[in-house]
DNA sequence: TAATCCCTTACAGGATTCTGTAAGGGATTT
DNA sequence: AAATCCCTTACAGAATCCTGTAAGGGATTA
């Protein structure tokens, strides 16, 4: 089994549940449990450093925030540069988000070894996790579903900058005379127009009122 | 300090960690980790019966569903019944919302005697909280501010029946066809129109597209 | 060079939204 | 009974949304 694990986890009472989990469970030795992504980072480069790296990393995605500075502000973040500096690190991620298309890229594009969601059963997985990524194999907690039709389109910068406008209730004559005034381009109404009418096709919205509705409700914007 | 105590909490890592900082840090002798609300409900009654009462439930707000049948879904139902059968229950809650209004609504409904935001300090301010709560006084997480502006307005029924409309791209002369259709009243295209429009003033949104999206985003509806 | 594709932009008209005025009815107060 | 308040409803006009057609330019391909 694992030896030496980082916990990432800024929920007190969360954080202390897993860190019993792991070490009475799965019998870690070493368990560095930490509650801020920074902080969490700097551990691992200094045992990179001592040449007695961690083996995993178990981490939340979200980070509340609070009086203390930082720089890393989610767990996304923070996988990011673990990987970049230490590309054998396993990491497990544990959290609320149970979206599949986003976890799915946190598959692809940050090759994390598993993934479990917080809830009735989180502890069980946990450990099923951590036994399944010891052993070089993945983990996703069954109620994903990651196979499942994820045909949704992904947002660009500038659906992003429209729906963002739009969101703070401006017409779409008033989002392109901002976006002429600021220099950005596209910016006729027109274009705005086809592109909106795009993002209804893609998310079956009706008008603009029910687009943004779905997208906060799926926490894309 | 209180001897019997019932904790209802669903996630298991979160369950673990505060049974752990329960029995641990505040000594408590006799502690039950329940999952589901029914269940939690089940115990206190038989507990009265046997003149053995609780002293004091922790409990989370929210419960996910899943497989098992449930009569009670969420804590606040569970609050009701339990403060309806034992007035004398200590009640802590111990949840992730953070809206002032809400909380508030449970201190004055349910005389709840104490309440926890999950958090990076959630349980140092549960054992605030419960050691608050044993010399009769309430305990509320600082970050709430209760007693701050609280301006927003409940939604009312008619407020949510629109909303809902709304959110599924329906227009107002849709609104007003469905509400007639199914009888429901008020239903005429201006009345939704003006209620509309105090939502507007209320939650300082400019149009339909800027409400919902606020309303989303605040987990509103 | 011509053909094609894709993106941007313009314009237009029918539908919908937003806001204001106004009228009627029920409940409460004077 | 009269006055007042509050909610519901009707109507209307200006602004905005939504959709379709069309034209122009850049990039790629034949």
């Amino acid at each position: 089994m694992f030896k030496k694990v980082v916990l990432v986890e800024d929920f007190q009472g969360e954080n202390q549940g897993i860190a019993e989990t792991l070490t009475e469970k799965l019998a870690i030795e070493e368990l560095q449990s930490e509650f801020y992504c920074d902080k969490a980072f700097n551990r691992l480069k200094v045992a990179l450093k001592k040449n007695e790296p961690y083996e995993l990393m178990v981490t939340d995605l979200f980070f509340e925030k609070d009086h203390v500075d930082r720089k890393l502000t989610s767990g996304r973040e923070l996988i990011k540069l673990a990987r970049a500096q230490q590309p054998g690190l396993k990491i497990i991620i544990h959290s609320m988000e149970n979206n599949p298309i986003y976890v799915n890229a946190l598959f692809k594009e940050h090759k994390i070894n598993g993934y479990v969601c917080k809830g009735r059963r989180g502890m069980v997985e946990l450990v099923n996790a951590v036994n399944e990524v010891f052993h070089n194999r993945t983990f996703v907690s069954p109620q994903l579903n990651l196979t499942a039709a994820n045909n949704t389109v992904e947002l660009d910068a500038f659906d992003r900058a429209i729906l963002k406008e739009l969101a703070n209730g401006l017409t779409k004559k008033e989002i392109s005379a901002k976006f002429k005034k600021e220099n950005r381009t596209p910016n006729s109404e027109s274009t705005i127009d086809k592109r909106i009418s795009k993002l209804y096709d893609e998310y079956k919205a009706k008008n603009t009122t029910s687009l943004l509705f779905k997208l906060a409700k799926e926490g894309k914007i």
